[in-house]
DNA sequence: TCATTCACG
DNA sequence: ACGTACGTGAATGAG
């Protein structure tokens, strides 16, 4: 028998199975009629006709090609209510999950994707079978192409083929196109030709084969208003069965290999359908092996040896995946005791001994090859870590595949603990004893890699993250990596001067404050602080905290006017800061050999999708005041004749919320390169640009930057000192001029409250389980990260995405430039001189153009000796 | 270890 | 009537 391809219109069937079915619900408010229809559809083709290749085609919510010809193309088509709308994902989730190829293609819609399958599997000679509610496909059958047409309901349903639809409609698949040319179609606006209506339709195809040939002899034709209709018309006629005719040459890959069904679904399915509460579908389904649970006396875990030289040269080859872990020691940083490796069946272990320069030297040199070689790919866990540990070694691993912990953090970008006994009570839901858990057996540390490589994998692709982490995520580790590695020079000279300065300054000041207090005490301790003043000076307490009465700078900054001791402590607290964080700070992490510092770049920290950088903290290094800003003069470039450059994006979270949202008003005011803060003053004042007050534009950009966190009125009062009513009536004027941007914002609030999540524009997802919380507090709290993850985080993709290209460009085009920054919103490098030109237009050129949004992105660039003293490069 | 404070985007 | 802007990390004091 021949092998069958079907194709479904997930469109089509997602809506037709949400009308058939009543309104469903799961217990957490969730709808799922939809899903559940289409689910129960889909199982029991797949019973029925058995295919051997499956898809899933979907329109695109972008305007196609028809809207190009003709722009009121499905214009008078309504919505679909949000109830449907929501479910799609979910539909999108299960296909994922169970391995069934979702494919869409931006300006063609559904139609169109089959049309074009279904001619690229008859050449391969598969026969297809489209499944669809909707009578235009029909003119897709052919010889090795039949529709299902599903009726009313779900379960009915009709096999139509050449003859069938002759029998049915009196009509040949060719001549389904002129048939709704004729006749119109309310529907997708479809004008036809006025007074023909389906019954006259059917008449005049069946005196002449073809639209054509009706109209060139229109005057044969019987019926006086007919005839006149058809010459008036003929235009309006050769248009519709333009937008009738499905395209057959959509531009996509097709490769039946990658459509090829798969028998058996693996547990993502089960916990999707388990969330769903569709139980009653478990049955119908076949599973992969469960992973056996770990115990201690039936596990499953590798055999690992100790690795002699003869063995390892022998038995660790390229071109295998390659399993390879980097085993912490306990309690000491990120020194690794030793390094598991797997490949094939055979499982090694090198004991690094006291380190590892110590013991397993020789036997890295003879995995170097292996370890370099792009092509033998490697999945790890805490890759980066890896790639440290080997680069201390010269060895430079490349051809990282997988890496667990950041499969992980996609799944769930808020857990805290990345380690493979952490990673696999929650994802393989196996237990291990204490000791193990303490001190892991390489035999187990390398079974858990595995199970877990086999478990993310299929949970990444069941969610739709393979791209966020195969061509971002998983690329990135190795940019960042050799950033760290890289490091910045610092200056120590400069940092001990004003160190000493300050200790100065500190000094008097306690001085002061103790006479001025009538008593020594310790100022840095909240606590005795709050008895100084709240208690034995009496000032008023204007804030509170957990414990007591506050001392933030906001309160302070109240109290300074009445007490002269209190501006003391504020300046004593700021020159405090200063050298223990920042002047102590970096001088305590600066290797003396080298003159650097070495950060390291935290890639599953953040919540929102952003990197976080530790010991030393290089992303909050003073800028906003002149005096901490001065720190930065001791950031230079590592060697002779070389600069700084700095790069950073302008405005990108106002910019994404101006596309997110699309709203015209900011949309514009970015279009013509607007300073936004100003022009929204313009806007919400209702004045002429040039007489925007400083006042009224920084009220404006305090409000931007509050849209962005989804504040309060409350919120808002606080940051610019004005009252509530003020910050309310600022707000309501905002959101009058930019209405959409308050759909925006209630648009992802619901979705989170539907979906339980919120996603980037790359798909980066945060979980909000407190959404629809009962306590106020933790629900406000959620609809805010609501609002804020898919901004903060949409940003975080984008540098992620110009890091990852830049990388790459730099290389390619032969320039010396490196990386060595990245600060959310901002890259710096150190460049040769004579090569500044070429890498600034370089950098300016990928950080701009590394994704097309519907406003410009746009980088400043400045350059100099260090990281102060900058200035503009054109 | 937690709470407080404050540096950054 | 709630109680209040998003995301981080480091240093210190207190228990």
């Amino acid at each position: 028998m021949k092998e069958t391809f079907m194709i479904l219109d997930g469109n089509n069937l997602v809506y037709r199975a949400f009308f058939a079915l009543p309104l469903l619900k799961n217990s957490r408010g969730q709808y799922t009629n939809a899903v559940y229809g289409f689910t129960t559809m889909l199982l029991r083709l797949l019973k029925e006709e058995d295919p051997a290749y499956l898809a899933v085609a979907f329109d695109l919510a972008a305007p196609t090609f028809r809207h190009q010809v003709y722009a009121d193309y499905k214009a008078k088509r309504e919505r679909a209510p949000d109830e449907l709308r929501e479910q799609i994902p979910l539909v999108k989730d299960i296909l994922r999950a169970m391995e069934v190829e979702i494919l869409e293609v931006e300006g063609f819609e559904a139609d169109d994707v089959i049309g074009t399958c279904c001619e690229k599997s008859a050449h391969q000679g598969v026969e297809s079978l489209i499944v669809s509610g909707d009578a235009d496909v029909f003119q897709l059958i052919s010889p090795h192409t039949r529709v299902v047409q599903v009726k009313k309901g779900v379960t009915q349903t009709q096999l139509l083929d050449r003859e069938g639809l002759k029998d049915r409609m009196g009509l040949f698949p060719e001549q389904v196109v002129d048939y709704k040319a004729l006749k119109g179609d309310t529907s997708d606006n479809i004008p036809g030709v006025p007074g023909i209506g389906d019954k006259t339709a059917l008449k005049l195809l069946k005196q002449f084969p073809s639209l054509e040939e009706i109209l060139d002899n229109a005057h044969a034709v019987a019926g006086e208003r007919v005839r006149r209709n058809l010459e008036t018309y003929r235009e309006q006629a050769i248009l519709s069965k333009e937008l009738a005719t499905i395209c057959r040459q959509v531009p996509l890959e097709f490769s039946l290999e990658r459509l090829k069904r798969k028998e058996t679904h693996s547990s993502k399915v089960r916990e999707l359908f388990e969330e769903l509460e569709f139980t009653s579908l478990l049955d119908r389904l076949t599973f992969e092996e469960e992973a056996a649970p770990l115990r201690e006396e039936d596990s499953p875990r590798v055999k690992v040896r100790e690795a002699g030289k003869a063995e390892l040269k022998e038995k660790v080859r390229a071109g295998k995946p390659l399993y390879l872990i980097f085993l912490p020691r306990q309690g000491k940083g990120r020194e690794a005791r030793g390094m598991a490796l797997f490949q094939e069946s055979e499982g090694f272990y090198l004991d690094f001994g006291e380190g590892i320069f110590d013991g397993a030297g020789e036997l890295l040199s003879l995995l170097k090859p292996v370890l370099e070689d792009g092509d033998t790919p490697k999945i790890t866990t805490l890759g980066k870590d890896a790639l440290h540990g080997l680069a201390d070694r010269d060895i430079h691993l490349k051809g990282l595949s997988f890496d667990v912990s950041i499969a992980a953090y996609l799944l769930d970008p808020t857990r805290k603990d990345f380690s493979l006994p952490a990673l696999s009570r929650d994802f393989l839901k196996v237990s291990l004893t204490r000791e193990e858990d303490e001190d892991l057996p390489p035999g187990v540390a390398l079974h858990l890699l595995q199970e877990l490589h086999r478990e993310l994998e299929g949970s990444l692709a069941a969610l739709g993250l393979e791209d966020l982490f195969y061509k971002l995520e998983l690329p990135l580790i190795q940019v960042l990596a050799s950033m760290e590695d890289r490091g910045v020079k610092i200056d120590d000279a400069i940092l001990a001067a004003m160190g000493r300065g300050i200790k100065e300054k500190e000094d008097a000041l306690r001085q002061e404050i103790y006479a001025l207090a009538g008593e020594t005490f310790n100022i840095n301790s909240p606590v005795q602080l709050r008895e100084i003043l709240f208690e034995k000076l009496k000032l008023p307490v204007l804030k509170k905290t957990k414990t007591g009465p506050s001392t933030d700078a906001s309160v302070l900054e109240e109290l300074a006017g009445r007490q002269e001791v209190v501006a003391k402590i504020l300046q004593l607290r700021y020159q405090f800061k200063l050298r223990t964080t920042y002047v102590e700070g970096l001088l305590n992490l600066r290797d003396e050999k080298t003159g650097k510092i070495h950060t390291t770049y935290n890639q599953t920290v953040t919540a929102t999708g952003r990197l976080s950088s530790t010991e030393p903290n290089l992303q909050n290094i003073p800028i906003r005041q002149e005096e901490g800003r001065l720190i930065r003069r001791a950031f230079i470039p590592s060697r002779e004749g070389w600069v700084l450059l700095a790069a950073d994006y302008s405005q990108i979270e106002l910019r994404l919320l101006a596309h997110l949202s699309g709203d015209e008003g900011l949309t514009r005011a970015f279009r013509e390169g607007e300073d936004i803060h100003r022009k929204t003053a313009a806007e919400v004042w209702h004045v002429p640009l040039p007489e925007v007050t400083p006042a009224m534009r920084s009220g404006a950009k305090a409000i931007n930057f509050g849209i962005i966190y989804g504040m309060s009125d409350y919120g808002l009062s606080q940051a610019l000192n004005i009252s509530r009513e003020e910050a309310g009536d600022f707000i309501r004027r905002y959101f009058e001029r930019y209405p959409r941007v308050k759909d925006y914002m209630n648009e992802s609030i619901r979705k989170a409250r539907e979906e339980g999540f919120v996603t980037t524009l790359l798909k980066r997802r945060r979980y909000l389980p407190d959404i629809n919380h009962k306590n106020f507090n933790l629900r406000s709290f959620s609809e805010r990260m609501a609002i804020n993850t898919p901004i903060q985080g949409t940003a975080a993709d984008i540098i992620k995405k110009a890091m990852v290209k830049m990388a790459g460009a730099l290389d390619r085009e032969g320039l010396a430039a490196r990386m060595l920054l990245q600060v959310h919103d901002e890259l710096v490098f150190e460049v040769p001189e004579g090569e500044l030109k070429e890498s600034a237009l370089l950098v300016r050129e990928i950080m701009e153009q590394v994704i097309a949004l519907s406003v410009p992105l746009t980088v400043d660039l400045k350059h100099g000796p260090n990281w102060l003293d900058m200035q503009p490069l054109a």
